[in-house]
DNA sequence: CTGAAAGCGCTTACAG
DNA sequence: CTGAAAGCGCTTACAG
């Protein structure tokens, strides 16, 4: 192939005898053109192996079928997951996905929404609220489509959502526990500035006080949704006082960190505790014992709140709330006593 | 904030009383200004909130600041490590990444291809060969800067690659296999379509082999790199005669695929077998028995290809070609006989 | 259905 | 050191 300067439209235009509008035209389908000239315009796009200018085209019609999406850390399973869905409906739809990892620092999470906003990304897939509401409101405010996953939008009335019901979730697991004879139970909870994390932990209390349980028998430990953290709440668990049959984990990561301890301490699970936990990631079925787990569908998530920023993007101005339904995966980290 | 079109620089020059070049001059320290119009220029670009058009900037520049990454899946955990050493290397450097899951499927590479290429994208990272290497080098070929990580670049002259020494991690797997006393081997091996695989696999044997260990001792299963196929592999393990002593897998993924299987067959590990993994992946450290593996830096084999690229882009034309070197993470699945 | 022309918002020779 | 002007490659009223 001989070294040639990339066509332009004006190109395309004289080698289909045209005008560069019918070339526009044809291309994106913007107006009706006849067969004839439409037949011309393609092949001399394909002779010239013709590919739009995405700068030109961007600064014309703002549109950078690009978007953004914000999360702590891609290296914490549950958002693989939800980013293949993401990606996977988006490409679909022609549109790129732009990764940003936060680390859980505000100020980064500041940068990377001015950055997104400054490169003219046409939405912004949020999965924390963390990042500072006036900051999302600021965002919302210039029209830039905006959809949160995984947690509701508390607080900021304009900001459409996608969750699992994560208090029903929390129930879930409590019952299950119940039903296998348990009275004796901790939470080791998610971080407690989501709803995600609230309604977990405050529907496995009330669902286990609506069953008779005591106050003093659903003890409480604040964690933080990371593998370390269950890791080092598993030691706390240990010196708790009674010692409780049954562990509900805010989260798989901290329920697999917690195994890995107990693994080291040579407790037995489920003899000495039974453990359920919550998401269903991946890996959750390959620890052993392979995990009980309340079930988020978490791929199905991100690909809604990519089908739902794109309708957004395409127009659509409808508020939307869906909330999924949780399920229970019933493995081998509980028993019945 | 009352509603307020954009400001454009034509704005923010009459504010400053300049003229737009010398917004631009300041902005992009893209010539000298004095010091008493670049103090104007700047007010007033605060006081206008100003941040230049990114396509009418990458119109003229012809930069997106922007770079493609092309993986089969983000929900393999080694590419999450990964990604995140690009992530936060390119950031810093104002650059944002865009994701790309091929699903491991060669169509679908082409076209993620084509269209980070359409977008002008300034660079692209790749984990693969495997989307072939004609369309790889065109990329080349149009001077768009490429690096490849993880694998060397077999067969493309004017690709720059980071990877770690495979050859030698295969080498060192087998030398502390043999060292524990074990005398009968399986390798269950990764896809063998690239470097990684091929050397992990012909290291452990010509080591093996330097060792005196006999061919019929060294057993292969084909692998391919998933958890699901260490997960069957294990299965296949159980039927070979005489049953080995020790397992090397070429990587982690695999390797806590086949601890699910043993688990659930009831083979402790290490007793029946010793196992040794590659990539010290972060859950290897979490599963039961925590992994003995051939430890990879992998967030920085990010960080190097994300360096490099860049430099790439900033100018530099020389081809590169770095190995980081593999060492031993001695954990529990593993036992001298 | 089609084309001529304006204009999107910048950067960069060019001239001084 | 600074500005006037051309031009990057498209899209889209406007006119016919």
């Amino acid at each position: 192939m001989v070294f040639r300067k990339k066509a332009n439209i004006l190109d395309v235009a004289a080698r289909a005898g045209v005008s560069p509008a019918t070339i526009s035209r044809v291309l994106n389908k913007t107006a009706k053109v006849s067969p004839e000239l439409t037949k011309r315009v393609l092949t001399a796009v394909a002779e010239l192996n013709y590919t739009p200018d995405p700068f030109a085209y961007g600064m014309r019609t703002k549109k950078t079928r690009t978007i953004g999406l914000i999360i702590s850390d891609i290296t914490n399973p549950f958002f693989p997951e939800m980013t293949r869905g993401i990606e996977d409906y988006i490409r679909s739809k022609g549109y790129s996905l732009i990764l940003c990892n936060t680390g859980s620092n505000i100020e980064k999470g500041k940068g990377y929404v001015h950055l997104l906003v400054s490169r003219g990304i046409d939405g912004i897939i949020f999965t924390s609220l963390r990042i500072g509401k006036e900051e999302i409101l600021s965002v919302l405010k210039e029209n830039i489509p905006c959809i949160l996953v995984g947690r509701k939008a508390e607080g900021i009335e304009g900001l459409s959502y996608i969750v699992t019901d994560n208090y029903k979730g929390g129930g879930i697991a409590a019952q299950y526990l119940f039903e296998l004879g348990h009275r004796r139970f901790v939470h080791i909870s998610g971080s407690l500035d989501n709803s995600a994390g609230k309604e977990r932990l405050k529907s496995f209390i009330d669902t286990l006080k609506g069953k008779g349980i005591k106050e003093e028998d659903i003890q409480i430990i604040k964690g933080n949704f990371k593998m370390e953290g269950g890791y080092k709440a598993a030691k706390e668990v240990l010196m708790l006082k009674p010692l409780p049959t049954a562990i509900f984990f805010a989260n798989d990561a901290m329920a697999i960190g917690a195994l890995q301890r107990f693994w080291e301490e040579r407790i037995s699970i489920p003899d000495t505790f039974s453990i359920v936990g919550f998401d269903n990631i991946k890996i959750s079925g390959l620890v052993a014992p392979p995990l009980t787990t309340v079930s988020q569908e978490i791929y199905r998530l991100g690909e809604l709140a990519a089908q739902e920023l794109i309708s957004f993007i395409e127009g659509n101005r409808e508020k939307v709330r869906i909330i999924l339904e949780p399920t229970l995966v019933e493995r081998k980290s509980c028993r019945r006593i």
